[in-house]
DNA sequence: TGCACTGCAGTAATCGATTACTAAATGCTT
DNA sequence: AAGCATTTAGTAATCGATTACTGCAGTGCA
């Protein structure tokens, strides 16, 4: 613990410096410190450990012998202030979002985290808040103390605006709203619909009911016309009652597939446009004695970690959030860096059908 | 836009400053602007920010309500640098880590956010590797980046020892392993089994099967030990075949079923010191054309989101990570914040069974 | 031997906020 | 009205790293 405060003085630095053992305790130390120990000034430590040139080969080779023995990191918030960049990246959540989000989002957190890590950059996790139309920014974005946003999800046009202000490139993630000039990342919500909707027609269903939500209607309105493309395509007719649009999670598609099997004719599959109602509906499903998939075929889309676990499987068509993830973190660090400038969205391609144990061919 | 060049023009300012609406862009401002702006000198905006005495109620009012309209907030860095004190706090994952962790780990996640957030630290997370006895820290904590660090799962003496030589405050949560000299927050696993197993012993079962691992040594010890002092304690004997420890993820728990299975006797009631092994054991049961709860009670520890999603919802013993967050924040934060200076660790009771279906009376 | 030039080391200013210290201005007393 | 005390305003140093710039020593050429 003593070493602090020997540090200070160039003649034991020194003798210290060569006992140094892997183990022992670090203490922090500055630019200054190592050019004392080294005989150099502060410049030319500086020059050596950013590339440069104008220090002789020799005195290189002794401070970065001294750095690598004491293991000197340059102080960050020192080069922050100087450069003005903070090498920070806020992922940005809402407050109030629900715990299921992280069924959503693990696969993103972690393909996003081993990204920004191997580029340099820190991940700060942090939340917005809304209340009574005031949006609540975390400090980290208010100070300026990020280059860079990344945000999961719905993004209502409040937020986005009070973001703007600040100026400080932002990404959206896997949103559902209509956005303009502004980068974000989408998967395709109607294709990975129409896949699954064909998916039970090819297997010989007519009879399909539809779960899909109003909470999100621009979500809503992707998936239904999804559906709606492959259910024309094949001409089939299906009655009002089995298009269920007021799921909003598992508890209530619960309750729109209770109004389906209400209905006098009992579909013999049904779509579900998220996994976590596919959830609900399955519930629904078995408590009215009705078995998967030998009566009644389910699909959903997402594929979140749950959707292995159910019982039986659940299949589903898969939204790669991990592509989401790497195509976001590329626009995002190539606005900071100003390798370009070209505001774009991309939206990922959803066409790939995940075949467990949910669905059967209609026999 | 035109408004950064425009702000550095002392008379422009001032008009500016008058029109400034809500939803302008937002330049970054210095401490220098504001007191320009206002007509005063730096110092005494410093002196107004930071709630300290010497300057007039009129000035201080006039540099306020500057403040406000500008919405300036201080760099951060500078004040870092200055301090040197980051207000970050490290919360350090081992990267190879199981995706499974998301699911132990999310309530957590959320509480710490939550509750760090609140006490003006960002969150940042990271990741530690280890290859070839080589530990790997994060660069923020190698340049001292945090102000301490907070520590999930299994810490192993490597890794201890690397993040201690740097001095910087932390805390471990739900660590197993045996530490000294260190913050740290873990659940009685012991209890929790010892309650779990009296939870079915007082449901009459006397042949009952335990699932434990053996890849966490120092884990199965307290559970076993629990489930051990129940079983004793009721004067139960069991064969030696329905112990099983080879459990480490599903599929394992599954084969550690598997072997209960096919040992002669079938037991009334299974212990598993995790939910994920229940899980796998629950799959295998059904495989067998068992029914749960009818011919074999399941229980777990954790209470895993997963676990109210299996079919039947999966019975448990309730593991809060909620607490156990919250008593390390106040470890650490104390720690950081030289409140108090005692290392002590805590230890959450466990004893709170969350019932649901796979577990039956034994008729 | 002297002059020009190259290569290297060191000095000082910078980033923005804070604060100890100094200077100025005000109020109060006799 | 002069002198003292007290409040308020402003200056400059500091935190650590970087870099433009200055200065010095040494080499090569005439």
């Amino acid at each position: 613990m003593f070493l602090i405060v020997v540090y200070k003085d160039i003649h034991f630095t020194k003798i210290i410096y060569n006992f140094l053992e892997r183990d022992l305790y670090m203490p922090k130390l500055t630019i200054k410190e190592i050019a004392k120990i080294a005989g150099v000034s502060p410049s030319a430590v500086s020059i050596v450990l950013n590339n440069r040139t104008g220090v002789s080969e020799q005195t290189r080779q002794k401070i970065l012998d001294i750095v690598e023995k004491l293991q000197y990191t340059p102080n960050p918030n020192s080069r922050r202030l100087l450069f003005n960049k903070t090498n920070n990246i806020a992922v940005l959540f809402r407050k109030n979002a629900s715990p299921l989000e992280h069924f959503f989002y693990s696969d993103l957190n972690r393909i996003i985290l081993h990204e920004f890590e191997s580029r340099g950059y820190n991940l700060i996790f942090t939340s917005v808040t809304i209340n009574e139309n005031n949006v609540l920014l975390p400090n980290v974005i208010k100070s300026y103390d990020v280059d860079g946003i990344i945000f999961y999800g719905d993004v209502e046009p409040l937020i986005l605006s009070s973001i703007r202000r600040f100026d400080i490139p932002f990404v959206v993630v896997d949103n559902h709203l209509p956005v303009h000039d502004i980068l974000s990342v989408s998967a395709d919500y109607a294709e990975a619909a129409y896949t699954a909707t064909n998916y039970l027609i090819d297997l010989g269903h007519k009879d399909i009911g539809y779960i899909g939500t109003s909470s999100q209607a621009h979500f809503n309105a992707q998936t239904f016309s999804g559906f709606k493309k492959a259910v024309e395509e094949h001409e089939i007719v299906l009655p009002i009652n089995w298009i269920q649009i007021e799921a909003d999670d598992e508890n209530s598609a619960y309750n729109c597939m209770k109004n389906i099997l209400n209905y006098g004719k009992v579909p013999t599959a049904v779509f579900c446009s998220a996994d976590i109602y596919a959830i609900g509906a399955m519930r629904c499903i078995k408590d009215h004695g009705l078995k998967i998939p030998d009566d009644i075929s389910v699909i959903g889309i997402d594929d979140i970690i749950l959707s292995q676990y159910t019982d039986p499987p659940l299949t589903t068509v898969k939204i790669d959030k991990v592509s989401m993830g790497k195509l976001a973190i590329d626009m995002l660090v190539k606005k900071i860096e100003k390798t370009e400038t070209t505001i774009t969205s991309a939206k990922v391609t959803s066409n790939n059908i995940v075949e467990r144990a949910t669905t059967k061919a209609k026999v």
